[in-house]
DNA sequence: CTTCTAGTGCAACATTGTAGCATCTGGCGT
DNA sequence: ACGCCAGATGCTACAATGTTGCACTAGAAG
């Protein structure tokens, strides 16, 4: 576990650049990590594979899934990334923005969209048996999201 | 772990049977959702759709992977049992004992195993958009079970 | 510019879950 | 007890998501 809060040098409180996060962890900065650290940057809520992968092809760059699973799988490793998992059997990916920051997520159940709820913390370890250790907590919500309604059966969105 | 069998259909207060519990939701009684609904009761933990097949395949009950998947489905459908997201992309299944009771749950990231924390109640909404609605909301914390140990990389343990 | 190896692209595979359809059977009427 | 038939089952085939192995490409260091 290394510290990614190398800045640039020119400017020592601004956010890192991608470029510069990705140097910092000491791997390549490749097309790839670039443009997908800079989607995930862009966005204001996960992105999931298949969205990535949409923007990725948009801009001609990632030509393969698995260079993007790969791609993805080292930013999480590396930290600069965090991965969600949806109720469908997806991950969601969003960048670390806080080295401690957790929130929890808002997932709808109709058309899949997931929000990130900044405002609610994941409360951590309440009684565990012993031996157990707690490494993160996960909390999603589950739901319909203003677009999909609050229940009124939308059969013809998504 | 509480298995009080005291279920006679003269007993209208004790706990209904798998056999009345399926009745009372307007389903046919087969095996296969009988094996499943006690195998769920029986369990202290919920059970992945890979335990349960083969706790059944032991039984000589269910020889296929559908009809599993559709037993568990009608299950839940009808509110007898509930599906859980576990950090793998594999749902576990437990069966709802009382109508509202909602607790958190606990992933081991290193063996799978999922346990039940029913202390934790999973705290529900905050602030939402307006236009959004909550279901229901999932806890789970992530880690390593006591088996697994705290952090030593028992490389032996599946 | 050359070199070394991390990263990429491809193909094949693994896991988890669904769809369609023929067959069987639980519960009912007779 | 008998037969009916929609609901359940068991196939096979398929879809979605993620992984592995290996040959090839291209960052970046010298």
């Amino acid at each position: 576990m290394n510290e990614p809060h190398i800045h640039s040098p020119a400017s020592p409180n601004a956010r890192p650049t991608a470029r510069e996060q990705i140097a910092a962890c000491g791997g390549r900065v490749t097309r790839t990590r670039l443009a997908v650290l800079e989607a995930l940057h862009g966005s204001a809520h996960p992105l999931s594979h298949d969205e990535l992968g949409d923007m990725l092809a948009a801009e001609a760059i990632a030509h393969d899934r698995v260079t993007l699973y790969r791609a993805l799988d080292w930013l999480v490793e590396r930290g600069l990334a965090r991965r969600i998992a949806g109720g469908d059997r997806a991950w969601r990916f969003e960048v670390v923005r806080g080295a401690a920051h957790r929130h929890a997520h808002f997932h709808c159940d109709r058309c899949g969209q997931v929000l990130c709820l900044e405002q609610l913390e994941a409360a951590p370890a309440a009684a565990l048996p012993t031996g157990y250790s707690v490494e993160r907590a996960e909390l999603v919500l589950h739901g319909h999201c203003a677009a999909c309604g609050p229940e009124h059966s939308a059969a013809e969105i998504r």
